[in-house]
DNA sequence: CGAACCCTTGACTTAATTCAACAACCGTGG
DNA sequence: CCACGGTTGTTGAATTAAGTCAAGGGTTCG
């Protein structure tokens, strides 16, 4: 299923001739990009929209000391450079986390496809408001949260995007993370992420083995991190962590 | 000097046309805002769009212990919620800082002054690129950086952004900001707030008394702090820190 | 079978918080 | 005019969340 359709249709419903025109953006050339190598460096110039079709990205800055701190992630069906159309260089980077193929649609294409229906163009603009408010979320996580309520915040979002896509069966995900990448999004050490992990391990409220992650009571886990996905502006969500957490 | 116009002129250049259009988004009814008084709460549904003429604002959120962490800073010339066309409900409050005044766009009058000029739909798309860029680069401030760094980091950006309305003199600008609100924004106690003003201070690399605020030497400061005014993607500081900082 | 890479654990250090008290400043009203 | 209460700014001492350093164990992959 393209994950583009299933992430626009949670933001208002698309007829069939609207699918068909998503499509025409994720059918656009393909590019593979190896785990943690960049797509995007900071300072490009950009010329083509580039859209993650499988796997994870996240959008980083590096800092003087060297370190990297990761300020998104990037999902299926996200958009690496909304702004690709406007803005001359690039603010930030992007790269892989875990192996990643993202479709390089051209400006034209896309032109094409936002002219031709009012319905895209609204999702549309109920993704970029998505994506800000995701920004927000992010910035009072990392500014005013606990350890462990700020990597629980993480995992919950993780888990109601996935949702949305279609990609969470038996409360579980597939990640390509791993414990330093977290660490780098939620501007904490790597060991100290994985004494929250068994935090959260030791509540039952998290199974992480490998690359796969489990949340068995992802409501409770929600409440505890104060995780409210109305930030994700899905209807679907709207009526808070009791709505969608389910499956 | 409308601020507006300030700020889109620093995106790329205006003409009269554009230039009065954007003096009718300035003229609309206006309203005053007491300090730390709510503009917009969160839930809110948002039919009007609002724009700071006067003064500054800040979005917030309330933690469940009921601290309020500031994620951005409204200053004039500053859109409240670019999103009200789209999204039903805010996910995040507005408050001034300090008395505000606001104009109150109707959407209608909005649309027709962005389907006048291209310029101006070009304009608006820059600003809302480097409002995703300061939220952004917040982001990794406050999850990233020493409180030291973290505070001058506010404070230069705070010194660009209004140097680009032409509110700032002889290195100095007026902020309606206590040392309380600024913790507030960085995610740190105004004790130690206090404690790392007097640092700066003692470096001469600040004055803050009262309601003025002097960055006797802002490249200096800013390249202690790691900040690089790349982000606001303004062409006039384009060339780094040594471009724009000086008046 | 070895070499990365990632996860895990323990002991110590540090940046920032907390708590508490006090000084300076403000507009307001007696 | 000064007394007043409320907010902001300042300082010190004790505490804590998270970082640092260091070492060992487990996977996975070439």
């Amino acid at each position: 299923m393209n994950p583009l359709r299933a992430k626009f249709a949670c933001y208002l419903p698309l007829d069939q001739s609207d699918q068909r025109l998503l499509d025409r953006l994720s059918d656009a050339p393909q590019r593979r990009i190896q785990a943690r190598h960049d797509l995007i460096r900071e300072g490009d110039p950009v010329r083509w929209l580039k859209l993650v079709v499988d796997g994870w990205g996240c959008r980083y800055k590096v800092m003087p000391d060297g370190r990297r701190q990761i300020v998104a992630l990037l999902l299926p069906g996200d958009f690496c450079n909304p702004d690709a159309l406007t803005v001359e260089a690039m603010d930030h980077a992007i790269a892989a986390v875990g192996d990643m193929t993202c479709a390089l649609v051209e400006p034209d294409l896309f032109d094409t496809v936002t002219l031709a229906s009012q319905a895209l163009r609204r999702a549309l603009a109920f993704d970029s408001c998505a994506m800000l408010g995701m920004q927000r979320e992010w910035t009072v996580n990392l500014a005013a949260r606990p350890a462990r309520q700020r990597i629980g915040h993480v995992l919950c979002e993780l888990y109601h995007r996935l949702d949305a896509l279609g990609m969470v069966a038996d409360r579980t995900f597939v990640a390509p993370l791993t414990q330093i990448d977290l660490a780098e999004a939620t501007g904490l050490t790597p060991v100290h992420v994985n004494r929250v992990v068994q935090y959260w391990r030791s509540l039952d409220l998290l199974h992480w083995h490998g690359r796969t992650i489990t949340l068995p009571d992802a409501p409770l886990l929600a409440q505890q991190c104060d995780f409210d996905p109305l930030y994700l502006h899905m209807p679907r969500f709207a009526g808070g962590v009791h709505g969608g957490a389910r499956r």
